[in-house]
DNA sequence: ATGTTAGATGTAAACGCTTGCAAGCTGGCC
DNA sequence: GGCCAGCTTGCAAGCGTTTACATCTAACAT
């Protein structure tokens, strides 16, 4: 069924029956209503293919991943979503694994198939992108560590919630605060780590700064503990800040193997907030990062950015990142009521 | 830059341009090389609007999901996407969240843009699609409970998987195995109580039936716990069975508060296994569903479809639930080594 | 009665690509 | 030398829409 169907059933021309669908004006009551009821007799649907290659729109954008994997991500692309569908936009997922190859190849790709993209990836710096995508193209990057490069860019702020953090665990009486860090080349993770030291510059506190290294796994939060405790004759520190909940939670693995109290003997805290913080003995104090919510805003410039790309200039912002206060960290005296899971007495059959 | 572009430079008809970026043979060694110089320099990318528009092919395929929310969803996308980049599919991705009519709409607006459909929706029924979606476009359905009408589907074990966690209960010795259940209107948890019921059977366990009342969230597991152990008279059931992880997370929360020993007292099992079921305490027995690899196969299935359909038979498979025993069930003596969370000794400021 | 105008509709080109068919060319064969 | 086969290339017609422009109609002003 195409528009030439519907226009001889309806005995008008196609730009007619074009009008009419595409709600434009200059038609007359009486045809409009035929031309609808044929459409819809015949179960009309204009191709979208044949109307982007007319109109040069696509009303989909393109979403570049570094990985489809996990918590994460799904929350990006949850508030991408929502935000695309509000308004009539599709989306086009690309998880790009590996190499900055493979990213090429995916935007490329991509040509032709969206009105705009939304990359996550480390490699997408301006060069990249002048390399690689179409100079037309809108481009809204997540996360990325370039900036101001003629593209918009949206963050978390890595860098402050570290501050906030450090400042929280300051305020309950800590001073000796430690950081595990995250990867190397990892933009979350050195963002926090700068935040760290700035806070606890700040703050006075740098001769308490000691970084452990990590790699946001679960793994490397313990051994970054089990170091921590190690007698060596360097006293503990009073606070210890993973640069992400994983490793948090290794590290309280290890305290626990320790039978070191969390947070009687050394607080705890995290960044990400993610939803076994929750669960977990003592409860995780975190930092929120509300990536639906970097994601929806994210594309909502890109779809600005689309509409009208001269009234929308290239900027950078930033999402805040919470400070979620819970056990760990030692500011609250009693636990929540309740259903906590390590009120457990041991368990028989140990 | 277009395909004409590229032929004038090249001083050939785009046809021939169309067969060497096509790869299309009957085209001299000379004039290839000459022809992918001139495209290379001159940064020609096909687009692909009017490539659909001429071969009615995308490359891409629909994908339909209830929601886009939790680990659940993201599993599945992260199996599509994986089998689909290897095949050069791309992803147009699709939450339906509301009613079947936005479900219908999103069909009709992914017509002309995919060239099939993979469909996850409690709606997404024979009539509905016969209804919504073209006759010409194959569809395959994920988790649905429709079945045969001309139509594949895959699914999950989910009735396999409650059977074979009922059995290694009793195996283990559990004689009066009760049930938490999910939403009544819910495919998976209509399945997950039907395996358990037949088992039962199976195994002369009837006597030890006890089915109550969830709806998949924490908090039903907490009631449902609590009303089991409600001192009406009734005498406890050697083991419970939820019929998802998160009602267990429930159960066991209310279990240790009413100090009842998990697994001395009260065996625990539940199904889906959500990262968090191997770091509670006692870890969760579970019933773990691989939804990436469902993802992957739904899509293999579709691809074939598409390039095959005459020679892809519609056909309903379910990929298999596997037992994951921890020992929230009491099948382990001995709890893992080393790193648990509830090692834990009571801490201090509590 | 004629010119003017605005609204309704049609005509046809364009979007960028693919592909069936035709045409040109080469060399080999009788 | 003529013919055929086979390879290379070009021509041009689509694919389904949109849209600038042209045309037509009727009402209205003069």
């Amino acid at each position: 069924m195409t528009l030439k169907d519907v226009a001889r059933e309806a005995q008008v021309s196609t730009a007619t029956v074009s009008r009419v669908i595409n709600g434009h004006g200059n038609v007359s009551e009486a045809t409009r209503e035929r031309i609808l009821g044929v459409a819809e007799r015949l179960r009309y649907v204009p191709d979208s293919a044949a109307r982007s290659l007319s109109t040069g729109l696509t009303h989909t954008i393109g979403v570049l991943l570094p990985d489809l994997y996990g918590e994460f991500f799904s929350e990006i692309i949850r508030g991408i979503d929502q935000a695309a569908r509000g308004r009539g936009l599709h989306l086009l997922l690309s998880g790009v694994h590996g190499s900055a190859e493979e990213a090429a190849l995916a935007i490329r790709a991509l040509r032709g198939r969206v009105d705009g993209l939304l990359i996550m990836s480390p490699y997408a710096d301006a060069a990249f992108l002048a390399e690689h995508s179409a100079a037309e193209t809108p481009v809204v990057l997540m996360n990325t560590p370039v900036r101001g490069y003629g593209h918009s860019a949206f963050s978390v702020d890595n860098r402050g919630g570290a501050r906030v953090m450090v400042s929280h665990l300051a305020e309950v009486g800590h001073r000796r605060i430690a950081f595990i860090s995250g990867p190397e080349n990892n933009f979350d993770a050195t963002e926090r780590l700068a935040g760290y030291r700035e806070a606890l510059r700040a703050l006075g506190l740098e001769a308490g700064e000691r970084v452990l290294p990590g790699d946001f796994s679960e793994e490397s939060g313990y051994r970054a503990a089990q170091s921590l405790l190690a007698p060596q004759g360097r006293e503990w520190p009073d606070a210890v800040f993973a640069a992400n909940d994983m490793m948090a939670l290794g590290s309280l693995f290890a305290f626990n193997e320790a039978h070191v109290g969390v947070p009687a003997d050394i607080a705890l805290a995290g960044v990400d907030d993610i939803p076994m913080a929750r669960f977990v003995s003592p409860p995780l104090t975190t930092v929120r990062v509300r990536m639906a919510e970097l994601g929806a805003r994210a594309l909502e410039r890109l779809a600005a950015a689309i509409e009208a790309p001269e009234a929308t200039p290239a900027s950078t912002e930033t999402v805040p990142a919470e400070l979620v206060v819970r056990e760990s960290c030692g500011a609250r005296r009693a636990p929540a009521p309740g259903r906590r899971l390590t009120r457990t007495r041991s368990h028989g059959r140990t």
